[in-house]
DNA sequence: TCAAAAGTGTTCGCTATACACCCATGG
DNA sequence: CCATGGGTGTATAGCGAACACTTTTGA
């Protein structure tokens, strides 16, 4: 960050931040990674000392191209998790005068898909923490208000994006994915019917690890057909749940 | 605004704009509202002068309770279109460090829908003028990106709220409502299937105007019943098209 | 008088949904 | 051995899409 000093300006400026809304999944549930405020950090962070948040922080006005940027810069300092801003997806603009107590600080919120089994362990145990989305605590600030809105917002994305394929490690199996699905538009599926359609859309590719499945107690493992995907998504189509 | 004076800050900090994309409909083509930049303005509007601009305005960190409001102000003084903040909808957040070209500016661009025959007469032509969605010159900033942006937003969103409401006059015809949607929507209905849709929703009511309509030359007149659009709508219903 | 605009109803095909049985494993 | 979990196919109903003719007015 640009250093400590005096900036002036003719008129007030607010100061910007951007938040994350980190989703995980672990097979069963969704997760939301949170950070714990104000342990460690400098003096300006002073509000909501000790209780959990979303990660995120102030815009580098020198130097953060965009605040995307300044998502994964913050989220890579505040929880270990490296992101490239790519994967922020924006949920909103969060600018009530009265937000923060400390100054006028308006907050721009981002969503990101991670894929929990490949970035548990980067995730710094000391500062962040995974919590199911049920589960989650009275956050600082609007962080309730956000974390709410993301939700909704990914619910809506599902229908255009290959969220499954994002939250899921690469190899997976059909209820898990239809587990996910279920967790996300909270609605049950018939079993059959979920197979039926994603079979149908040719976006599952079967993934033969060796292991010879007499029996269909063990679930067949796929892998996900980006390439089918990707032409399915440029002729125009949605995924339809 | 705050009064102009010295404001001094630890760090750097971005100022923060509202954009408004205002569209209107004319019975024919969609509109937008557009504004020539720095005619008679203060000194620190002074990158591209002269040419044309979405109307927007910087955040009055002290006054405005949120980005909308100071859509809403902004519009206001540099039009004479007068909308209440709830009418603006977010588009999103465009924060390219070098977007412009004198400090970092972020801006979060709205939109909103008129009735424009309601509202031609309120917009102060010395300052602002209505385009023809498919006219609209090459704009000021990267605000035609944000236009596009706008766009397709509003193309989403007619599934989900009562665009085709919004734009249009209280009382109007069933071929004006499909050629809104189609100008939204880039794309041909059958007028037959339309008419049937949209009575299926039961959510126009026919108007009586006295005209004793022998022939079914004169289209009939409707009214948007939006008690029933509301009951639909909190049925978890969308519109499809 | 002819072209353009608007109203109206039916058929067909597809897709979403509902539904039952079998097999294998693990407790 | 039984409960649980997972794989598979079919039949039906409802909805979206295609489609033609008649009337009137304005040029």
């Amino acid at each position: 960050m640009a250093k400590k000093g005096q900036y002036t300006y003719e008129y007030p400026h607010p100061a910007v931040t951007a938040d994350c809304v980190v989703f995980g999944y672990d097979g069963k549930e969704l997760k939301v990674l949170l950070i714990r405020r104000g342990l460690e950090k400098e003096a300006s962070t002073t509000a909501y000392v000790g209780e959990w948040a979303l990660p995120g922080g102030f815009l580098d006005v020198e130097k953060d191209r965009t605040v995307a940027h300044t998502a994964a810069r913050e989220l890579k300092e505040e929880t270990g998790l490296k992101l490239s801003y790519k994967e922020f997806k924006e949920v909103g603009t969060y600018s009530d005068i009265k937000r923060d107590p400390r100054e006028r600080v308006i907050t721009v919120a981002h969503y990101a898909l991670v894929k929990l089994s490949e970035v548990q362990a980067d995730t710094d145990a000391e500062k962040a923490e995974w919590f199911a989305f049920g589960d989650v605590p009275s956050l600082a600030f609007d962080h309730d208000k956000i974390l709410r809105d993301a939700f909704s917002r990914l619910k809506q994305n599902i229908h255009f994006e290959p969220v499954g394929f994002e939250l899921l490690p690469e190899v997976f199996t059909l209820p898990q994915l239809q587990n996910l699905y279920e967790s996300i538009l909270e609605v049950k599926f018939d079993r059959r019917n979920f197979a039926n359609k994603m079979k149908h859309y040719e976006i599952l590719s079967e993934v033969d690890d060796g292991t010879p499945r007499h029996g269909t107690r063990t679930p067949i493992k796929y892998r996900f057909d980006k390439e089918n995907y990707d032409r399915l998504k440029r002729s125009g189509f949605q995924l339809e749940f």
